[in-house]
RNA sequence: GGACUUGUAGCUCAGUGGUAGAGCGCUUCAUUCACAUUGAAGAUGUCAGAGGUUCGAAUCCUCUCAAGUCCACCA
């Protein structure tokens, strides 16, 4: 053996020995009890990030169940990230000086699918530069053809139990970019901009949007408000910039005395809260801006100016006019922008699909009060249950061509619309006029929602349904688990299985915490502070990274990622390695391997401190406590076997001895093989059967 | 506005009712005898602050301060 452990000649060579053997498939333990987890679906055309490595938990539970003999499988995918990804190709056409508009849809999503397709296999490659023991020969995309076949079967399903339904609904929408987003995807930020205090007729209000006045349908005041009683339930005659105009004065509880004037225009078009009075009170919805971002025919003169050129003209005419009373230049408050461009989404009406989630919400809430689903660490239950209690109805129409395009068709003539399983509707069942096809796509979560299902369902891997874990970071568990869950139970039900326990989609949520920059900031590409897991597995090794991705930090909280801990932990993997060469090189020449008789103190001690670090490297696994049980093994293997014992038995070895220190070395190898496989594969060929693998050897139980 | 997380040795972090811990760094010694070292010994902390419960609090409760995150969003 050399003196020192070199992980880039293992490395590689162990994973394509494990691959080729079909270790990675659950048939490696044909008899086993299913276990398996899926491997949250990743970009299919992005990089490897730290989120991913984080996943190396996924693979320390997989690798120990495998262990002890379960029938394993840890499924891979990717997922055709709708509008993430048609975000990075508009960009590259923009270098290009090309536009999307350049192209018809089919055009545009045909270059599109070129583009992932050329860019795909990329993640795979460092995913397995990680170690992970991923079943690739049942990898999925959410793109294939079965799987979109299952996301049509669904819609068609919610469809028919009216659970979905289309609505003329303020959507969040981006002008710029074209599209409308979910409330998930709204950054809000501190904007200042001036306050306008208004003249509406006998009243004053105060409006950072006067130029969506052409749309007000009416103004409202707090019901109990002393000042304005007089004017509830009258029609106001009002000066504008266009006129004089009437306007009706409703009451309603949403309006806050203190602010401003304590009167308030409603802008049911343009407004998300005046849309929710607006139903409230029976009041018409005027839209006056269009999808361009421009003024449209019902601002009069102010027709085809932009939002805020309209603003500015609308102020100077009112201002002109008189009808300004003052302006207040100091005024915050939070505005809500794109996530992808940062130009402030409009509240626009749009007819969108909407799923009612109430019903669907009810029994996530269930399932999860009822501890069918477990969530670990415990606290994220509660940020799980106040996302599901406060849930609203789900838009998933996306305006972009990447994605699943909905199987949605609406006749031209009589515009009733026919939802369908994915066949395509050319003429209308009731008045035989052509049918057209919704342009919009699913939202990404709708058909990732389904991912435990769908993957093992067309990989005919149902008997791993529900997944033993769910394991992902803690930042999507609205986003995409509590749609896991909702979406898992309905597709369930409807294939008619009764039993909870296989409706859920998986039984164990467990979520791990985010990697930070060494500075403890985010890690994001604007901020040019990313550093790329694989140049670390170049520099320390996989088992090192692993290590230290797991050791020294409580599980679920994030860490800052430290150069001095991957330092630590490659020495450990160097320490490992040798005091493999250390029983390699003390063998006796006359050892037999059967020697077992224990005859010394010591060595009679160590076998029984093996025997316990077993069982509680095991109830740690067992409870997701991965920190503390690489803790246990560190220590353990480095102080309490290395530092003591091997400095104890080193001038007494005899085969009694050798046979203790042998064995527990062994035992040490196992219980580390989940964190660290490369380096204890390694050793376990050389001072073992090199023909063998450790990875499917049997995990150590003592009773 | 609602909630969550974090605040412990110079740095990165464990520790959740019983005399303050690890790794890195630092000091001293030993060693090149499995270990691009390793081992032994050592120094270092008003456990963010204040109050409370308790025989006893880093740990439980209340409040304050600071950092970060999620959700909802007031014209």
């Amino acid at each position: 053996m050399d003196k020192v452990y070199n992980n880039k000649d293992v490395e590689e060579k162990i994973y394509k020995t494990w691959e080729e053997k079909g270790y990675f498939k659950p048939e490696v333990n044909p008899t086993g009890k299913p276990y398996s987890i899926i491997l949250p679906p990743t970009n299919a055309n992005g990089a490897l990030h730290f989120g991913h490595a984080m996943y190396v938990v996924e693979d320390i539970l997989i690798r120990y169940h495998r262990m002890k003999g379960l029938s394993t499988l840890w499924l891979p995918g990717t997922d055709h990230a709708g509008i993430e990804t048609q975000f990075v190709f508009e960009k590259k056409l923009r270098e290009e000086g090309k536009s999307r508009l350049d192209f018809t849809r089919e055009e545009l999503f045909k270059m599109i699918k070129l583009y992932v397709d050329e860019n795909r296999g990329g993640i795979e490659k460092q995913l397995r530069r990680l170690g992970f023991s991923l079943d690739w020969s049942r990898e999925k995309y959410t793109m294939d053809k079965d799987v979109i076949e299952i996301v049509y079967d669904t819609f068609k399903k919610l469809f028919d139990d009216g659970l979905v339904y289309r609505a003329k609904r303020l959507v969040n929408y981006c002008t710029y970019d074209g599209t409308s987003f979910s409330d998930l995807e709204v950054i809000y930020e501190e904007r200042q901009n001036p306050l306008y205090y208004i003249k509406y007729g006998p009243l004053i209000l105060a409006t950072t949007r006067p130029e969506t006045k052409f749309g007000d349908t009416a103004v409202a005041v707090h019901p109990d408000d002393k000042r304005y009683q007089q004017y509830i339930g009258k029609e106001l005659d009002i000066e504008t910039v266009l006129g004089k105009s009437k306007i009706k004065v409703v009451a309603d509880k949403f309006v806050d005395p203190l602010f401003g004037t304590g009167v308030v225009k409603i802008t049911p078009a343009h407004d998300f809260d005046d849309f929710e009075v607006a139903d409230r009170h029976d009041l018409p919805m005027v839209q006056v801006i269009n999808f361009d971002g421009k003024m449209n025919e019902k601002a009069g003169k102010y027709e085809g100016l932009y939002i805020k050129q309209a603003r500015r003209a609308v102020v100077e005419d009112m201002q002109a006019k008189g009808l300004v009373e003052k302006i207040d230049e100091n005024y915050v408050h939070r505005i809500g922008l794109c996530y992808k461009c940062k130009n402030p989404i409009e509240p626009l009406p749009l007819e969108q699909w909407f799923v009612k989630m109430e019903p669907l919400a009810r029994q996530a809430i269930e399932v999860v009060k009822k501890e069918e689903i477990k969530i670990y660490p415990k606290d994220f239950e509660k940020r799980y249950l106040q996302f599901l209690e406060n849930i609203k109805d789900w838009n998933i129409s996306r305006q972009i061509v990447w994605g699943i395009r909905i199987p949605a068709f609406k006749c031209e003539k009589c515009g009733q619309w026919e939802v369908t399983a994915g066949e395509v509707r050319e003429k209308c069942g009731k008045c035989s006029g052509k049918m057209i096809q919704d342009e919009d796509t699913f939202d990404t979560w709708f058909s990732s929602g389904q991912w435990p299902y769908a993957t093992l369902k067309t990989t005919d891997s149902l008997k791993f349904y529900p997944a033993n874990v769910m394991e992902t970071g803690y930042d999507i568990l609205p986003w995409w688990v509590a749609r896991m869950v909702m979406l898992g139970i309905y597709i369930q039900k409807k294939q008619g299985v009764e039993r909870i326990g296989e409706q859920i989609p998986f039984k164990d949520v467990v979520l791990h915490g985010l990697v930070n920059d060494p500075l403890g900031k985010k890690m994001s590409k604007s901020k040019g502070n990313v550093i790329n897991p694989i140049e670390l597995i170049d520099q320390y090794g996989a088992d090192a990274v692993r290590f230290a991705l797991i050791y020294g930090t409580a599980f679920g909280n994030d860490q800052s990622l430290s150069y001095p801990k991957l330092e630590a932990m490659r020495k450990f993997t160097n320490k490992l390695w040798n005091m493999a060469r250390f029983i390699e090189m003390t063998k006796p020449e006359d050892y037999i391997e059967s020697e077992k008789k224990i005859t010394n103190e010591n060595d009679n001690e160590m076998s029984e401190k093996i025997k316990q670090l077993a069982k509680e490297v095991a109830s740690l696994l067992n409870k997701y406590d991965f920190n503390h049980a690489a803790q246990n093994l560190y220590e353990f293997a480095w102080h309490t076997f290395a530092d003591i014992y091997i400095e104890d038995v080193k001038n007494r070895i005899d085969n009694s001895s050798y046979s203790v220190l042998k064995n527990s070395y062994l035992v040490i190898l196992k219980l580390l093989h989940p964190f660290m496989p490369f380096v204890t594969e390694e050793i376990y060929h050389i001072l073992w059967k090199e023909g063998e693998s450790l990875m499917i050897s049997e995990w150590p139980i003592y009773e």
